[in-house]
DNA sequence: CCACCGCCGTGTTACGTATAACGTCCGGGG
DNA sequence: CCCCGGACGTTATACGTAACACGGCGGTGG
């Protein structure tokens, strides 16, 4: 119906027509500048890149910066980069940009960025990592370091850092010398979301897990584990299911149909595990929170729009992207960076009650 | 032979002072391609660049792709993009990257992107648009167009394009000769649902609608009277509301208890807000979709997470940013695209049937 | 034997910027 | 009187790539 796109790029791609049919936008250089403000090029630069001090007037300085206004002066920045060896540009890497937690971390990164002149990029196609040889592609050249979210340390270096200053979020912050990390305290929240549960007077609890290898979701099982231990209590039944609501509402039936006294809480990795969850205990004629108290992990915009609205922990998705984002600043600068841990705060809301 | 190698006191050797602690990452050239393989260097950019056709010999060919795997050359995209006066890089502006309908039409954008050798980037800051003399800064000599989606008119013109090739996502198609848009069947969308509804026996109508003053929100609302009234029904009251759960909640309950018979069903702007108004049918002692039925529009992961799940209808956002982005390609190439309208699908679940 | 042409490359230049190195003009100290 | 040095700019250069224009060279036709 609608064109066909190739499938490669095509090598004699045409000359693409400088300014084919839209307004000629004129390209405006440092040269320009100069010309109109009746100084030399290079005199742009330093007035504009702030670097005069002692060197040029301050009339000049008035003259060169009211011609830039006046013509609309924009820096090319493949020139400055160029010149600079430096892209002023960091590249994001996450595993899925749909997930709003990802999302929230790009936004977090960009407000930062911003506020320092630099831009974020995303990694090309999170699902198609090509041959192992080229990770980055010529990417590589156009970015100044590399910000990576959520991956398992050998996928990283499968990836391939290629050299370039790296940040790692939400990671194993194991590794002695490896790159700074900045993480989430997830064993905290958890051991939160269970007090909070044994608060209630809960104490048959199972726990819904998501069946993911990655630093976050091993750092909550384990934290799962120790909570009731700490508690006294014998180790919470763990069911293991895909991350998504249909394997979760299975995993929720068969956590509340196991041999033995019936959960009267169920504890699940994340929200969407979570929103599973509950249709699992009602698929049994059950109800939450009356009959089996549910919670999530994540405080996704899911939480609320549930009914009942789901009792969870928020994670500081922009902040993790901040710091990340600081982090990798810091590097550029030659500086080193010191591990981050961030709090949680748990979020009490109408999908916990005490038992009946 | 080969050229003398005349080792000129260069007068600023820099030492690679910024990187002080990181692997120097030596930065391998064309030109050390091209010592490599035993040509120039504009023989390698031929060969590199695939328009040899004819100009460079097959064994030679052969000898600089060699070298160049063997010396890992990447080449450096800002000296490529000085050259050329383009930067093989889309912008694309969207009011949330946190609302999962942007990232996925990120994703489709990018893909396609990708597949062509270019890359895409997202606006800076949303929220933060500057002095309005300043809409990209010096982004605007980063990118070769824009695509943006679902903005007012007004507003983009507010963006001020810049001159650059633009293509527009979900917004008025109505300006004559105003730039090449790519939008949602919204109408046809909305007799789905209506049809739907009506089909099911549903005769008292009330509408939960966005208070969003976008193309696509008031396509909806037109829709909807429009959909009613060709099935010769009177007008369905119409409850605007913000755009999230707690206002669509007290929207719908507004509706539910508004005086003369109660609806029967609730016909809702978007999926956030169906969520919201199943919270305020149960608010009522009502059941979804016992008593009311609910439908929402998107096709979020929310929708299918909710319980019953949503009854709406599904948004192609992926080929929404793949056709965008298709366009601009089109319009860089010096041709231009034709408006293109994508349908939708209707995805009955389990939040509507027949009423009592 | 020369003119001509196709093949296979090479020399050179320009893109726009940042900065090192180099004047130039003056006032003043020795 | 001479030279020094600060204030104020300018000239020149390099970053790495793409592409234009040119040029040997070997064969071929006239």
């Amino acid at each position: 119906m609608h064109s066909p796109d190739t499938p490669q790029a095509h090598p004699g791609a045409r000359p693409a027509a400088r300014t084919a049919g839209r307004g000629t936008a004129a390209r405006v250089t440092s040269r320009d500048v100069a010309r109109a403000a009746g100084v030399s090029q290079a005199t742009v630069s330093l007035v504009l890149g702030g670097k005069w001090r002692g060197r040029v007037s301050e009339p000049t300085v008035r003259a060169v910066r009211e011609a830039a206004r006046a013509l609309d002066y924009r820096p090319n920045l493949a020139a400055r980069s160029l010149r600079l060896g430096a892209t002023r540009t960091a590249m994001l890497v996450v595993p899925a940009l749909t997930h709003e937690y990802f999302a929230r971390v790009y936004t977090g990164a960009a407000q930062v960025a911003a506020r320092h002149g630099f831009g974020v990029v995303l990694y090309p196609s999170p699902a198609g990592i090509g041959p192992a040889r080229d990770p980055f592609g010529s990417a590589r050249t156009a970015i100044d370091g590399v910000i990576a979210s959520s991956m398992a340390a050998d996928a990283l270096t499968a990836i391939g850092d290629g050299g370039l200053p790296l940040v790692m979020l939400d990671s194993d912050p194991g590794t002695p010398k490896g790159p700074p990390t900045v993480n989430l305290a997830v064993a905290d929240g958890i051991r939160q979301v269970a007090r909070h549960l044994l608060g209630l007077g809960h104490r048959r609890i199972a726990h819904i897990a998501a069946d993911v290898d990655t630093w976050t979701f091993r750092a909550r099982a384990r934290a799962v584990e120790e909570a009731l231990a700490a508690a006294g209590l014998p180790a919470a039944p763990r069911h293991p299911c895909a991350l998504d609501v249909g394997a979760a509402k299975d995993a929720a039936v068969a956590a509340l149909t196991a041999p033995g006294p019936r959960p009267t809480a169920l504890l699940c990795d994340d929200d969407i595990l979570a929103a599973g969850a509950c249709k699992g205990v009602r698929s049994l004629g059950l109800a939450v929170p009356g009959d089996v108290s549910v919670t999530g992990f994540d405080d996704l915009s899911l939480a609320a729009a549930l009914d009942p609205e789901l009792t969870t922990v928020r994670l500081p998705a922009e902040a993790i992207g901040e710091h990340g984002m600081r982090a990798l600043l810091r590097l550029l600068d030659g500086e080193d960076a010191p591990a981050v841990e961030l709090p949680l705060t748990l979020v009490p809301r109408g999908s916990t009650a005490p038992p009946r």
